[in-house]
DNA sequence: TTGACATGCAACCATTTGGTTGCCTATTAT
DNA sequence: ATAATAGGCAACCAAATGGTTGCATGTCAA
């Protein structure tokens, strides 16, 4: 799960899970297209992803292409994000009350 | 939105935001207690969550409370999560289709 | 078979991050 | 008044992060 979140934090990953989003099944080559970063650059963050489940590679001659794996994102919005949300209203209600409270 | 994501993060974070969801409204001190770390530490992990709207602060005489806000948690479940709900089905299925292509 | 293409590996670098210690200030209780 | 309590500020540090460059390897096409 940390993996995941850590994963997540950076801005030029989840671009490239956006890419992989927008067309699935992409080489390495075709992922750096566009962005302001060196091949090698890409290359480590997709192992960050990668490491994090969040996309699998297949090698096919000497490309390798790479899909995207949702499961993890899912469990995050199933396991953690619900959490929150359950109680939003109750914690929202007595945020607002206290900021109020402050002007007394 | 990245400061979000880079404020979930880390696991000290997220458990001061579990902490918070358990019960709102904790001084610095209370959430200190337990952790294995010193209040500095926890007080630096409190500026980033609220830098990120995460957490909300009141003044109470010398004492500061600490309030959650689920608001960016539930804007990134709508805004970020749910696109990857969205074809999850497909992007699953294609990726069993490769892999299992693999083998031939 | 040889050159071009797709990717991998390793060393290096600057900056950010997560933490510490030491001391200072403000508020409350005795 | 004074001691204890709650928190703030700043300097410092090691390790992780995000990036680079240079070179090596494997695979395909002419």
């Amino acid at each position: 799960m940390d993996e995941v979140f850590k994963a997540l934090a950076d801005a030029s990953r989840r671009s490239l899970l956006d890419r992989l989003h927008a067309r699935n099944g992409q080489t390495l080559n075709e992922l750096c297209d566009g962005l302001a970063m060196t091949r090698q650059a890409v290359t480590k963050h997709l192992a960050i992803l990668e490491e994090a489940n969040l996309v699998t590679t297949i090698r096919h001659g000497r490309e390798k292409l790479h899909y995207l794996n949702p499961m993890p994102i899912h469990q995050i919005g199933e396991r953690w994000i619900k959490k929150f949300e359950r109680g939003k209203l109750a914690a929202l209600g007595e945020l607002k009350r206290q900021l109020e409270k402050r002007d007394e």
